[in-house]
DNA sequence: TAGAATCGGTTATGCGAATAACTATTATGC
DNA sequence: GCATAATAGTTATTCGCATAACCGATTCTA
């Protein structure tokens, strides 16, 4: 692949980031929430109660940005952390009441910005978009499935 | 656009984000570079010295960031900047030679990224990739000249 | 030409996210 | 059963990026 082309894919992510990211946070902020944070209120709606370490592997993120976030959002009040009674090492995060309207917040929010996000392109892209994201992700994950293809 | 959808596309977007930095910053940390950087050299080798008012604008991000980008890669020696003689409150910031050969070295660096980011995506999808992408930028850009539909 | 507004840049501060190093608990192997 | 490895979580530190507040230089304008 030549420089133009590799460059302007490279470039278009990294700036689709910065905007998306900008976007939520912009969205995000009347709730009191900052980019990310949204994310663990919607895993742990979808999911329900769980431990710190699955947070991490469900949100894509280390386990130092959990314990950062949790803490974040249970100051606020929005989630509770109990020590785990069969492993006295974990401990379980789980919405408060707080935490499950903020949540429902979140959902509304979140699909209002998937379609500001996907505007004017035809349904057919918007349709196989996640699934083109997916690969590009599973391409370029150096997390887990090790062995990706060259060298 | 119902929530599962709407939160496929938004995570995956996320995802995207995190996964493709942390394989750039791999990719950029044998040659002492952290992610974002090599965009300002790219823009500084595409386009020319220039200060850092139109840097700010070309990588997208804000000027205290390039402040803060600008002043590491000038402590590595890869930039110089320079008083501007016309405007004493601007700085030209350009490439040293050390910043250009270091430039070449991301060209390459950046194409085999993206060569490992399409990986296994038909060529029409990869041709038509950066023009979607941009689609999704533009729509949340909230930089300039925003504020399109809705409310 | 004097005053106001604007622009270029920096500093201070806060957030998410990463790695590295550490503690405490649980699981394993001999 | 005890030493060792693996696991859950936290702390410390670094980085990019953002906003807010500020300073000096420039341009507009009355």
């Amino acid at each position: 692949m030549d420089f133009e082309r590799a460059d302007a894919l490279n470039q278009a992510i990294r700036l689709l980031s910065l905007r998306h990211r900008a976007r939520a946070a912009a969205l995000l902020a009347p709730l009191g929430l900052h980019p990310g944070q949204e994310a663990l209120l919607l895993e742990l709606a979808r999911t329900g109660p769980m431990i710190q370490a699955q947070l991490s592997e469900a949100l894509g993120c280390e386990p130092p940005s959990v314990t950062l976030m949790t803490r974040k959002l249970e100051a606020s009040g929005h989630i509770r952390r109990a020590p785990a009674p069969s492993d006295r090492r974990a401990s379980i995060v789980e919405l408060t009441d707080s935490g499950r309207a903020l949540a429902d917040q979140v959902k509304r929010l979140w699909c209002a910005l998937a379609e500001e996000t996907v505007a004017g392109l035809p349904a057919e892209t918007v349709a196989e978009l996640p699934g083109i994201l997916a690969t590009l992700t599973a391409n370029v994950d150096t997390r887990r499935s090790r062995q990706p293809h060259g060298s």
